[in-house]
DNA sequence: TATAAAGTTTCAAATTTAAGAAACTTTGTC
DNA sequence: GACAAAGTTTCTTAAATTTGAAACTTTATA
């Protein structure tokens, strides 16, 4: 059986994927690679009301993948842990070829 | 706006991540680190009906993240992308590390 | 002060996901 | 053939997510 301590890091890690798993939000993150973004513009961006942004930001920074901070009428977004979009791009490298092999494309 | 290419990277992006934010699947994936084991075996170290592991099994052979093979009537399944584990405790490091540093811990 | 812009929150509706129980397959054994 | 073990699928119910619209805050400016 799982222990305490198993349990508690498999709920922090599936925490976290969950904020990555929305393509609005790793499109957000990729954006934010770049550099800071305000809500509006990631909304335009995406084609998605400004609400909707703000829900999907509030969710990543929840998790601590962005951090926000001020600035006049605007709050720009930042990412804070770059690693995690490494993490998506060689993981999907490696899925991708995996699903690529097995089908035989 | 999105490309239709930038759309169909999140999208497939998005969906691994989805396979990894339930707490079981990372227990599983965290379990076949170590080595091949059937249904039977994960869903009784997860402490769970096995009609409810084999589902989240075939979410994790969906996304191409494990793989099966047939031995008797036992199924076997078996990492395809180790590397996806290896990335998850870094960016868990990471993001602990700056909720920390945030919370002031 | 009045107005506009940027964000957040709230609300209800629609969609998705997860869960357990039961039925059903397949494989191996007596 | 009968039976048991291992897995999968189906069905229904419960819970969580996502969505857009509208209301509401806060900040900057005419």
């Amino acid at each position: 059986m799982l222990t305490k301590d198993e349990q508690i890091r498999c709920d922090r890690r599936a925490h976290m994927f969950k904020a990555l798993a929305h393509p609005i939000r790793i499109f957000f993150l990729e954006k934010l690679k770049e550099r800071s973004w305000c809500v509006c513009e990631l909304a335009e961006n995406a084609g998605i009301p400004k609400s909707a942004a703000s829900k999907h930001l509030s969710q990543l920074k929840e998790a601590g993948l962005v951090d926000d901070c001020k600035n006049g009428t605007r709050v720009e977004y930042s990412l804070t842990a770059p690693c995690v979009l490494d993490l998506a791009a060689c993981a999907d490298g490696t899925v991708l070829s995996n699903r690529r092999k097995k089908l035989g494309i």
